[in-house]
DNA sequence: TTGTAGGCGTTATCAA
DNA sequence: TTGATAACGCCTACAA
């Protein structure tokens, strides 16, 4: 059954069903319980390709995920992000294109994303990376097709994103171990191709320097923001060393899991010999390690905040690129030396001005 | 640029840039050299919305997740589904679109089901469900869209279905609990409306009735699949028993988890008190709990093979339907009381005939 | 408020 | 091997 038929049916003509099907207000009352009968009855409902084709919109968004050494299936954030951004859509009554990245066949990827953008399968994409200089981010921004990018955008102006400010929040959080009075506090972050590992690091510096300590690169590593990544960096890092730090900043919980693991065969205690802070706040890594101290991170939120952005930029592709920050909050259980792992205290790291971030950290 | 434009160009007619670009034989090289040459040269790529009207097939696949409880959060089986699901769709040049439920409004997501399946959005669905008479797979089957359940379908043959023999599986692992000369075995399931869970609790039993014990209620109850529901089941239990039991079946990996902080937080160590064998055998709880013992699943595998069935679906959608079953194997560390955490055995356990399955547990 | 008619960009069926 | 010519099912001025 087509729109033809049900107007058929109902006897009208095929616009006043459109009309109908559409929410159109100009149509009399009669003549809309009529159509409305004969859709119910014949379960008729309009097929997608024609009504993408006439008006120009498939009612789709496209989400990329970067699956590169299987991130989506190994960091529960993928998982969380997907579910917000999928609700949000949903809510704006639009369907989700998944498009995950294949990290072993990144030309077959290109491919898929060209054909998906300029074969108009979507109206938007949401892009999560935050690789600096991403070309793919670039490619589609050229294309014009409508986009925001889950990570701040520092080489193109011209890019929408959201983004939290990592650099602040993982700056509170090394404070706070400072606060507890250690004095070597080391960091395991993420690769520097990464916008919000290199945040995150500058931030641990930043709040070094404010309490007078010396930058050591001694008790800074890569820890590939995975739980493997954390638990080999954390090892080496030991090795290394002629006295272990007192202090941890992990940028992603994962990598404090697997810190956690190192630390402990080398016999050393959380908080006692080692105060430990996380990143992320998920619920998976919460009921794992129910009494780490972390950087919450509103994943949820940021998933929905790109598809909000993401639809204005639909509805007005000439409009000024937007960014929008959200906020965190530090997260204090007990690996931070805080008192039990019962009480729990939310610090709330209020988002930079977006000006403000650009000029510190771009 | 569209199809006209190309052939315009290129001084074909249309037909011939459609017949180039669907890789028919039958042109000649030198218009066939032109006409590709003006799209590279143009970066031209069809339509989709013109495409999937006038082929009357999307190269849409759709994913249905129920996310009741959060699941698809809080549990990495749906990660792992997801990708494989999605790398086979890709690799056979189908989009995917993620179909979340939530749990909700359920009202609206029957509504957007019905819309996807009948305004022909995809041109076929994986339904990941156990839901005994599941009454959206019943709709959509009905409908006559192509359709392949992930999890057998026991209240209709006419659906087509991948799975794993759970209940071998589940029968394997508690036999070998009882080779440990554990007596007391209890197990902690998942909701009874599952047809895995009931399944693996069929194994359970078969494997207590092989080995001449009784059948004990009070040493089976809900875990829920998740961590949370193990360590409340746990706890429960344990309260409610006057003695503990000595083995302990867990129907997922993520019970297992909350099992065992229950049973630390009792005073009772694993294995040597309790034997624990868990079920899924996912990366991230492998990491978490590096010695559990369990029944590893192949998840992606399953998503690939849904996703192979559901293509011959659609390419021959009156063929009978389908069903297939993987193995599943059961990973030996050391939380059954076998040797260390370090060896690791693999016992294959093989697929069920189908018609066997059905015969004992439908 | 309703209907008419043209077009959206392909594929598919013919005939040449 | 090629090219007209219909569909495909809907939206959208525009006219009534």
């Amino acid at each position: 059954v087509n729109l033809e038929e049900v107007a058929r049916l109902a006897g009208v003509s095929r616009s006043t069903v459109s009309r109908v099907v559409n929410g159109d207000k100009r149509v009399s009352a009669a003549a809309r319980a009529r159509v409305e009968e004969v859709i119910r009855r014949h379960n008729y409902h309009p097929n997608a390709a024609a009504r993408s084709l006439a008006s120009r919109r498939t009612r789709i968004l496209g989400l990329r995920i970067p699956n590169t050494s299987g991130v989506f299936v190994g960091y529960p954030y993928f998982s969380v992000l997907t579910q917000g951004v999928a609700e949000a859509a949903y809510a704006a009554d639009y369907d989700l294109l998944l498009m995950l990245e294949d990290g072993r066949a990144p030309e077959a990827v290109a491919r898929r994303h060209h054909r998906v953008a300029r074969g108009r399968h979507v109206d938007g994409l949401v892009v999560a990376s935050s690789v600096i200089g991403d070309p793919l981010v670039e490619v589609l921004q050229r294309e014009g097709i409508p986009l925001v990018v889950l990570g701040r955008y520092p080489t193109n102006p011209a890019v929408s994103f959201v983004d939290i400010d990592n650099r602040a929040a993982a700056r509170t959080a090394v404070a706070h171990l400072l606060g507890h009075g250690r004095r070597r506090v080391a960091t395991l972050t993420g690769p520097a191709h990464l916008a919000h590992a290199l945040d995150r690091t500058a931030g641990y510096a930043d709040a070094l320097a404010q309490a007078g300590i010396p930058y050591d690169p001694a008790l800074v590593a890569d820890g590939e923001f995975v739980q493997s990544g954390g638990y080999r960096a954390m090892r080496e890092m030991l090795a290394a060393l002629a006295q272990p730090p007192d202090a941890l900043f992990a940028a992603s919980d994962a990598i404090a899991a697997g810190a956690l693991q190192a630390l402990r065969e080398a016999g050393l205690r959380v908080p006692e010999d080692v105060a430990l802070i996380g990143f992320d706040g998920l619920e998976p890594y919460a009921a794992t390690l129910p009494t780490l101290s972390t950087v919450v991170q509103p994943v949820a939120a940021l998933g929905e905040a790109t598809v909000q952005i993401l639809l204005e930029r639909i509805e007005h592709p000439d409009a000024p690129p937007a960014c929008r920050w959200l906020p965190t909050r530090l997260l204090l259980r007990g690996s931070c030396g805080c008192a039990g792992g019962e009480e729990e205290v939310g610090v709330a790291v209020a988002a930079a001005a977006p000006a403000a971030v650009l000029a510190a950290a771009g």
